[in-house]
DNA sequence: CGGCATGATTTGAA
DNA sequence: TTCAAATCATGCCG
């Protein structure tokens, strides 16, 4: 409360009179009577007025207004006001929009943060999932909706901020009119000065609040880099996920290539990403055929355990269903221990045409 | 910490 | 576009 009264008195200075003046009658005797007062006894009563109580100023305030001299000081304050305001005048009276902060605003709202509710947020998140495509595989769903959980606590924490500055701005703002009002009793304060006041102080905040936009288009930024970057971290499939993918491979090794659909499908499966799948496949492929020997016993363990499922399966189903698996345990079941390579696979499938090509033999 | 495993990315061919 | 192949970068284990 102290610090918030100085504060007031220091903005009202600004209005072409230090406290002094106005608040310590006796300083303002001693001037009167005596232009020479030592300017260090001055600065010290100053000093020494801000640490009064309010009761305290209050009742020198109730003094000086009723004291017998007012109408002479009055006089000489707005004497001493004609010279100060023509320095004054023409100082920093426009106010264009800050161009810094036009353009905070602009991101903060192109991101999401700022402007209208939710939709905002996940037209930007969609933006960022734009951003981060491109190239093969970016369909990242768990990234996505991580992103965008992320950016709407940015987004809260960014508004909430935003309302305690306008609060607090409003309300010191109501303070510093009062104040100036009543002090319009004692000093000469035009209606012009304390609009000119009330644009600083909006100044000020807004400088305040620019600093806010800054670092929330910090926030933003450093959120987004991460979510990129994410995408190139690398985290192991879990193994139930790395099974049901083992257990296509090895079951479609002659011709481990997985359609769409067929992607689409493992892709649900493992909760993965369709590219993921893509990669995955790709991956094992290269490494299968690099070193068939060291994969042996999984594709043995893969071929057992898809073979057992299919027997229970079955078993289940009674003999009425035809084997509609064509690819299939048994296919898998030939693999094991034979040269097996996938050097005969179908290509461009997806335009009909089934081209044959004769890939090297491993 | 080193080295292998593994998911992702890049490059170039078809 | 898809794929093979090479490569990168991280995870994980001894």
């Amino acid at each position: 409360m102290d610090d918030q009264t100085r504060m007031l008195a220091g903005l009202a200075g600004l209005g072409g009179l230090s406290q002094g003046d106005v608040g310590d009658p006796d300083s303002v005797r001693k001037q009167l009577g005596q232009p020479q007062q030592d300017i260090g006894d001055i600065l010290q009563q100053i000093m020494a007025i801000t640490d009064e109580s309010l009761d305290e100023a209050q009742a020198r305030k109730h003094a000086l207004n009723c004291h017998r001299m007012k109408p002479a000081l009055f006089s000489v304050l707005c004497e001493i006001k004609e010279k100060t305001v023509l320095s004054i005048r023409g100082i920093q009276d426009e106010d264009p929009p800050d161009p810094q902060i036009m353009r905070l605003d602009n991101m903060l709202l192109a991101e999401g943060v700022s402007g209208p509710e939710k939709g905002g947020g996940s037209a930007a998140a969609a933006a960022a999932a734009a951003a981060a495509g491109g190239s093969p595989g970016a369909d990242g769903g768990i990234e996505h909706s991580d992103y965008r959980a992320k950016l709407a606590q940015i987004r809260q924490i960014y508004h909430s901020e935003l309302e305690k500055y306008e609060q607090a701005c409003s309300e010191f703002t109501n303070h510093v009119m009062n104040l100036l009002r009543e002090q319009s009793r004692t000093r000469p304060i035009s209606p012009k000065e304390i609009e000119r006041m009330v644009a600083i102080i909006h100044r000020k905040f807004s400088s305040i609040q620019m600093q806010l936009k800054q670092s929330t288009c910090e926030a933003v930024m450093i959120l987004r880099s991460r979510f990129l970057d994410a995408r190139r971290k690398r985290r192991n499939f879990n193994k139930q996920a790395t099974e049901v993918l083992n257990e296509y491979f090895y079951s479609h090794l002659s011709n481990p290539y997985p359609s769409e659909e067929a992607k689409e499908e493992l892709a649900k499966k493992c909760a993965i990403t369709v590219s993921q799948v893509s990669n995955w496949f790709g991956n094992k492929r290269i490494r299968y055929k690099k070193n068939i020997g060291k994969f042996q016993e999984e594709a043995n363990l893969y071929a057992v355990k898809t073979a057992v499922d299919a027997a229970s399966v079955s078993a289940q189903a009674s003999q009425a269903n035809s084997p509609a698996t064509p690819n299939s345990v048994r296919l898998g079941g030939l693999c094991i221990g034979g040269r097996m390579t996938f050097n005969l696979r179908l290509s461009r499938a997806r335009t009909g045409v089934v081209a044959m090509r004769q890939d090297s033999s491993y």
